[in-house]
DNA sequence: GGATGAAGAACTATAGCTTC
DNA sequence: GAAGCTATAGTTCTTCATCC
């Protein structure tokens, strides 16, 4: 016979979860941050104490009951609701407390005069004054509404009374808390809407939401919290929380407060069906090492999900560390001086120049391909008027004509032409300077080059990814140059006639240009070969080809 | 041979933050 | 305040295969 399936309604909870007062103590004091109202014994405070003890005391008895018949379970339902029950006081005073904060909205008076209002009114609805309790029911319900429309009501979860036995005590929290939160970020091009209230509410209680705000973030220090100090937390997490400065703050959390477990664990971008993002998981066990410090240094990420190169593999990892310790180019070399569209992208960008107005080409990142720029395909209405509210930024074309290369924004390696006919361009366009004394042919060949793509793609984790590969400035600032007299002496006079040849796709000019660049960054002939084959494996093309 | 769907390749725009 | 830098649980376009 099939036992009665167990009884999991004490376990089973809802609710906004980064939303609650932390503590009975907290409840009990009118504690929101460092504002406190009653620092003595108050009969509220003394009776939630009690009530506490009461619910933990029938969670416990839930926990000790075995269940052999449907009565058992019908027994449990009754003890679950009455330790529920029993605390319904606290719980609605503890929601006003919530309802407090996000009404001061980071107003400190404002949050002062109404716990003094809320000390009173706690000590009534203790008594049992029901008029008192509807009348706090009502403003906490409205409290707890959000830009005034009732479908933004806000649902705290006050964890330390939902699970009772668990959060109170000495040594309190959960042995583990694991999950795969929401992720969301609440700002940026995929931004989820935050009301004002719930941003201040979260930059006042988490510590996390300080650096790029996002839903993750929260969860990760919520778990943290919740984990008792010889606890374990697991996350599944986007894989920029390891490296990107904006979680910067996440990671000097976590090391504070947990030993995190290095390498992560990486599960690339397919771990989710129909999610590019590349995922992790962040697992932090028991205590912080004893140097345990604020550190928002990135965490190393599990397997890197770049293909191994073959046999020739260590010539071409001993290919990138030489290449570690070449030079690096000038620091203003590159530059992102593109024409930003602002709010009026549809109306300063056309396909057809206008009848009205002064007219320009512009190009996109589309029209930069390898040793090759495309006529531009758009037209720019360089002297619209911004109305109200509209904003954008076109600079006058001699700043556009100051750059003899261009490359690509979106693509997974450099990808640099000549500026040939200059024109605007939009910052879907990254812009070099040129460098000092080099030609412009040799620069090329240099920044479309095999070895210079393979370590980017080494060294740049986003240039692994399939979501909006970007080359960024910063990146190319990091490139190793080679010895520019070296390359210049190896195919200096016939660079300007290769560089046309290679725009033409001609693959031994393409070839000539690419071994000239590999050895001027001294690499060795195995070892360039390495980094062509290498190159095309993360690129998933085939090798030679 | 045209319509439809699947798979893969190629690729942008903009708000927020930092620096000057 | 202007200029520069950076991030984004993705989106659009093209090609190829299959069906009718």
């Amino acid at each position: 016979m099939t036992p009665p399936f167990t009884f999991l309604d004490h376990c089973l909870k809802s609710g906004d979860s980064l939303v609650g007062v932390r503590s009975t103590q907290s409840i009990a004091q009118l504690q929101v941050g460092a504002v406190t109202r009653s620092t003595q014994e108050t009969i509220f405070g003394q009776a939630l104490e009690e009530t506490v003890e009461r619910a933990i005391a029938l969670r416990m008895q839930l926990m000790a009951t075995n269940i052999r018949d449907v009565s058992d379970v019908s027994e449990m339902a009754a003890i679950n609701a009455k330790a529920h029950d029993c605390l319904a006081n606290a719980r609605l005073i503890a929601d006003r407390l919530v309802g407090q904060q996000l009404e001061a909205s980071g107003n400190s008076r404002t949050l002062r005069r109404g716990l003094s209002a809320l000390e009173i009114e706690a000590e009534i609805v203790t008594h049992g004054d029901s008029a008192a309790r509807g009348r706090l029911e009502r403003e906490t319900t409205q409290a707890l509404t959000l830009g005034g429309s009732g479908e933004k009501r806000v649902r705290p979860f006050h964890w330390s009374l939902e699970f009772p036995e668990v959060l109170n005590g000495a040594h309190s929290g959960f042995d583990a808390v694991i999950g795969n939160p929401p992720w969301a970020s609440f700002s940026g091009r995929q931004a989820v809407p935050l009301e004002p209230a719930l941003d201040k509410y979260w930059a006042e209680e988490f510590a996390v939401f300080s650096g790029w705000k996002t839903l993750h973030s929260l969860f990760v220090e919520q778990f943290a919290r919740l984990a008792s100090t010889d606890g374990s937390i697991g996350v599944l997490l986007p894989a920029p929380v390891a490296d990107l400065d904006g979680y910067a703050p996440v990671r000097s959390f976590i090391r504070a407060a947990k030993y995190v477990r290095e390498p992560l664990l990486y599960f690339g971008e397919e771990a989710f069906a129909g999610v590019v993002q590349p995922s992790c998981a962040l697992i932090a066990v028991g205590n912080p090492p004893p140097s345990g410090k604020p550190d928002g240094a990135p965490f190393i990420l599990g397997a890197s999900g770049l293909p191994t190169t073959g046999p020739n593999e260590s010539d071409f990892h001993r290919a990138i560390q030489q290449l570690n310790d070449r030079g690096r180019p000038p620091a203003d070399a590159f530059a992102d001086p593109g024409v930003h569209t602002g709010n009026c992208s549809k109306k300063i960008v056309l396909t057809q120049a206008g009848s009205v107005g002064e007219f320009a080409h512009v190009r996109e990142g589309r029209s930069v391909f390898a040793y090759r720029l495309e006529a531009p395909q758009k037209w720019l209405h360089i002297d619209y008027q911004a109305a109200d509210g509209e904003y954008f930024t076109i600079r006058d074309l001699s700043v556009y004509q100051g750059f003899p290369i261009l490359l690509r924004q979106t693509a997974k390696r450099p990808i640099a032409a000549a500026h040939d006919s200059p024109t605007h361009f939009r910052n879907s366009v990254l812009a070099c300077r040129g460098i000092s004394g080099v030609s412009t042919p040799l620069v090329l060949a240099w920044l479309n080059s095999t070895a210079v793509g393979a370590w980017h793609m080494t060294k740049v984790r986003e240039a692994n990814q399939g979501a909006f590969p970007q080359v960024k400035v910063r990146h190319l600032r990091d490139l190793p140059v080679p010895d520019w007299a070296v390359l210049a002496e190896s195919i200096g006079g016939q660079a300007p006639a290769l560089v046309r040849s290679a725009g033409d796709q001609d693959a031994t000019a393409i070839a000539t240009l690419d071994e000239a660049v590999s050895h001027a960054l001294g690499l060795s002939t195995a070892q360039h070969a390495a980094i062509v084959s290498g190159l095309a494996a993360m690129l998933g093309e085939t090798s030679g080809a």
